[in-house]
DNA sequence: TATTGTAACTAACAATCGTTAGTTTTGTGA
DNA sequence: TCACAAAACTAACGATTGTTAGTTACAATA
């Protein structure tokens, strides 16, 4: 695995660019978290816009296949948003500062990343809908406007990220349990 | 009124922070939307930080004032609740670019702004997190874990002047009912 | 008309940016 | 021990950053 120091570079990055934003943070900022000179990193990447789209794609690209992979299978619209509910947490717990540039820098890709990206965020959102809009149909889910009900779940799950800091001694699996109640059935 | 054309320059500059953020926005971009040279907007302002801090500081007061009158007035939890969303729906439509920053860009405040932001954001935060508690002593609202609700709750309503935009069509009032029935009644 | 304040301008500054070229150190396998 | 590749280094580049100094255009007021 030649890929190990630049998978370092990346994390390294990650953590920067959660805190700062990717605009703020310099190569030398990179650098100097790993004890190196900024002109070192260039041995194990090609520049700065490299770092971010290894960063943002390979995450985004977990998130599309994932909600694929659950329109794709049987059950109802309800089972469905349940796993969807789940897999967003799994996937955060363990990609929470590659969330943060998903969510916050993405516009600072560039050419066909960029595109790439916007594509797998709109086939994310996409499948997201028809599963909101099937339960409807369904009668499992209300009769509320479907993208007041896609916003407030989605926005909940986007901004996961932030929260795993805090939650600390909070357990997965007891997340998980509350955060698909509260979604899905409110909380009165 | 002298304030004009600072307040031009603010509002100009908060549309730019909100697409790119702030640290990727430079006082000559600010200029060219402005259709004037960067070193004439030092007539007005006195650097970008200041742009900044009206931005943030300004938008964070609405909030902390919001949620503190919300809090010394009489109500029930659930009456407070439904009350601070709607608030937050309102402040939201009319200052969508102020509260990107507000989200986004806070921690790049300096100084004294810094630590005023993050005492009101820590305020606010605190005000929520009781109205929360009181409903749960009060049995108007679940045992869930507080913390887990505050969290989806407040996901929904900071990541909301993202939808703005696409809101479209969407009457605030109709907006308004719908996100309360939805955050507070769940989708079942 | 003369004066004055506002708000624009040009030009330039030191600092920092991402990146490149060329060189030296370091570690590994023959 | 020697050779080679990986990964660090120094030095510097052109571009861009926020900002300042000094000057000019223009409108309102006296």
């Amino acid at each position: 695995m030649k890929l190990t120091r630049k998978k370092e570079i990346v994390v390294v990055a990650a953590k920067l660019f959660k805190e700062k934003g990717y605009s703020a943070v310099s190569m030398r900022d990179i650098a100097q978290q790993m004890d190196i000179k900024a002109a070192s990193l260039y041995n194990h990447i090609k520049g700065k816009q490299e770092i971010l789209s290894s960063l943002v794609l390979h995450v985004a690209e977990k998130f599309t296949n994932s909600t694929q992979t659950i329109t794709s299978q049987d059950g109802t619209a309800l089972q469905r948003l349940k796993k969807l509910i789940e897999v967003h947490i799994d996937i955060t717990v363990h990609h929470a500062d590659a969330i943060a540039a998903l969510n916050n820098d993405w516009m600072h890709l560039d050419g066909q990343d960029l595109l790439d990206f916007i594509a797998m965020r709109d086939q994310y959102e996409e499948n997201f809908r028809s599963i909101i809009k099937q339960g409807i149909q369904e009668q499992q889910i209300k009769a509320k406007e479907p993208e007041v009900i896609l916003f407030s779940i989605l926005s909940t799950l986007r901004t996961l990220y932030l929260w795993n800091e805090k939650r600390g001694k909070l357990e997965v699996n007891v997340l998980k349990k509350e955060l698909v109640s509260v979604l899905i059935s409110g909380i009165v």
